[in-house]
DNA sequence: TGTACATCAGTGAACGCGCGTTCACTGATGTAC
DNA sequence: TGTACATCAGTGAACGCGCGTTCACTGATGTAC
């Protein structure tokens, strides 16, 4: 029973959502096609191979979806803030309870990360780029130093913030994994403001 | 044909072993127990279980494994250095190229951070308990301060440093991947001599 | 606008493969006397 | 110290299972005239 263009673009776009959460959910490798299907909606896995080449194809454009969707988190979570204010307010809500505990739409690093850095190809560059992106945004809004010198304290500020949502997923009582995240803040902006002075 | 205690006991620490460092290479799910078997210098993997009740058991002691690895090279790295550097001994030794480009022998939080925040039971336990110490280690670097503050600090450097040396791993040129190093340094031992001011 | 045919999205079953685990067996080690 | 027997580390083959991938088929969609 084939479907329209537009049916079968939707569905391709459901295989892409369902693989960029579960593999953020449960690890790539971990993740089977058949769940995946059955996530879309689709009865069987056999309709994958319409959609995409390989898992190999599907990892790059779930990789693809996941970043944007933390840029756009984040883009919006400054949104209604004043412009000296948007670093820490995008750092905060980074390193937010809420964002650590939906770790299916959370940032890829921070809930895939090292399955990333063994990556190759055209997944790895997909990667890389993506952690470009999201340098670059919290670069943006790093105000008064140069463009240089933003990019890198926005590279230190996402290291932090990746490394400290990392491991308050791996602390084992909530008291300790609230404090890896306050504590890595407080790093990043005092840092700020003591450059400022 | 029966082997003596202590031959049982070497095979066991090399199956650990060769565990501890493929899991960290390759990932845990990714590590098949044939491929331990045969870099632990056995056969088949039938004999497998004359140690382990489980893959799972072997999970928990390649984690205790690796952590205690990365301990020691860290307590090795300030030997020798003015009380007054280690904190800062430690933190470059670990942000260096050198450990960011031997993964099977690095930090395994940095090399299986986020399959570990996925751990249950026990191995999640193994996991925790890993990270305490490490945070407890470096926090005996820093000096002058009280111990809770010593403690709070060490846990922001700590997310820093694993997620910069993960990071490093995912950028696809050395030059980037150096910086990210390079600048996590920065923020972590500049915020330090910011609040000793 | 209507008809005839080609296309192809999704189904359902099957493929080979490697996984974690089990088990009968071997023969050197460990134990009891 | 020497002998008889029990133990068990490691072998090798097999188990069921789920994986990624393939393929013949169905029938609605898209295309050509």
């Amino acid at each position: 029973m084939r479907r329209s263009r537009e049916e079968a673009a939707q569905t391709r776009q459901r295989i892409i959502e369902a693989a960029s959460q579960r593999f953020r959910e449960n690890g790539i490798a971990e993740t089977g096609l058949n769940d995946l299907m059955k996530a879309a909606g689709l009865e069987t896995q056999g309709g994958f191979y319409k959609h995409f080449e390989s898992k190999d194809e599907l990892i790059e454009e779930a990789i693809g979806s996941g970043v944007a969707e933390i840029l756009g988190r984040l883009e919006d979570s400054v949104k209604g803030t004043s412009p000296e204010d948007t670093f820490a307010a995008m750092v905060s809500n980074y390193l937010s309870v809420k964002h650590r505990d939906h770790r299916s739409h959370s940032c890829p690093f921070s809930a895939m990360g090292t399955e990333l850095g063994r990556l190759e190809g055209r997944n790895a560059k997909a990667a890389a780029v993506g952690l470009k992106k999201l340098i670059a945004l919290v670069a943006a809004q790093i105000k008064d130093v140069s463009t240089e010198q933003a990019r890198n304290r926005a590279t230190a500020a996402v290291s932090a913030m990746v490394g400290a949502l990392l491991l308050s997923r791996i602390a084992d009582n909530t008291h300790w994994a609230n404090t890896i995240l306050a504590e890595t803040r407080k790093l990043i902006l005092s840092e700020e403001r003591c450059r400022e002075r």
